[in-house]
DNA sequence: GTCTATAATTGGATAGAC
DNA sequence: GTCTATCCAATTATAGAC
């Protein structure tokens, strides 16, 4: 009920229905609505972490692993549970910064990091040409969702088509590999 | 109030104590909480759209007029201004979808507009080769501010260095030339 | 430990004098 | 048109029985 409807309109009367327990009992396993607010949050920023561990950094040619990775990030990132996440936590933040900062580091800090670490390799044994690794890694994730992740945010269009997210995705690796392979690999096209 | 603390937790009671008048003239001039708080977004979002105008399509190379962009989009979507209008209106994204709508379009659609419009005159002429335009723009400007944004939203960093983001835009700028600059272009460097 | 009933406060909205 | 004072509903949190 919090992520659905928000810290606020959400009341703990409801909560405890919705429950099937009475609010004392709520009361005494978690102190008030604020601790209980906390207590799911980071549940969730835990289920949010859990799906982007594996880093596959050695296996298979660049482009793969760079769609492939894509592709985990924007199901991450544009997931129902992920925007109702990042919805109540930013209309929130200010209230609860130590949250917000739990759910970025768990999403898109790490994702961004995983990248590049990835790229950091890459560009070590000459495949790629990246003068700053996390720079690159964070506006490659910003080419694929920054948009689409605001608009859904706002409300304006809750799901994207498969169809749309894959010409996007394939796009934005396109352009990555051409802006950053370096010379000696193109000259083999 | 609204923008700095959120729409639930703005009382009208403190709004009329801070602007010095009684509440009833408030209800007499918006008739409720709500549409006051429609009007002040609604000013807020033409605030935001007028300085975007200046498509500046023809003037300059193409690595200054994106240059140009880029730093206008940055300054507007990292704005306090434009951060907590978003803040609040993905809060009550749900609640009220019109304003959000609205907002979006002021913004980010308008920005995404203006520079496919120009890509796509560009890659006429054979300067650059844009296959979607729009794709390429939104990508363009997501590459720029996308994870910046979140971060801000979230409450995590409400300021950023103008070295920080210097760095960025040229960076974003020279990615987007080296992936789309056409072929017979490149051949003259 | 859990439930029912009840504070105590606060919020949006209104009535009536001037 | 504006202010003072007030209504009514909803909310968080607690007290006390079982």
């Amino acid at each position: 009920m919090f992520l659905a409807d928000g810290y606020g309109a959400a009341s703990m009367d409801a909560i405890a229905r919705e429950a099937g327990v009475s609010k004392q009992t709520i009361y005494n396993r978690f102190g008030s609505k604020e601790a209980l607010f906390g207590a799911i949050i980071r549940r969730r920023c835990d289920d949010l972490l859990s799906p982007l561990s594996p880093p596959e950094c050695g296996s298979g040619d660049v482009k793969e692993v760079l769609t492939s990775l894509a592709r985990k990030f924007t199901t991450m990132i544009l997931s129902p549970t992920s925007l109702s996440l990042y919805r109540v936590l930013i209309g929130e933040a200010s209230h609860l910064p130590q949250l917000a900062a739990i759910a970025y580091q768990s999403g898109p800090a790490l994702a961004a990091e995983t990248l590049a670490s990835y790229l950091w390799a890459q560009s070590c044994s000459g495949v790629l040409e990246v003068a700053s690794p996390r720079l690159a890694a964070e506006q490659f994730f910003g080419m694929l969702a920054g948009q689409k992740q605001l608009q859904a945010l706002l409300g304006l269009s809750d799901e994207f088509s498969d169809d749309h997210l894959e010409d996007a995705i394939d796009t934005a690796v396109a352009s990555f590999l051409r802006a950053h392979r370096s010379d000696s690999e193109r000259r083999r096209d």
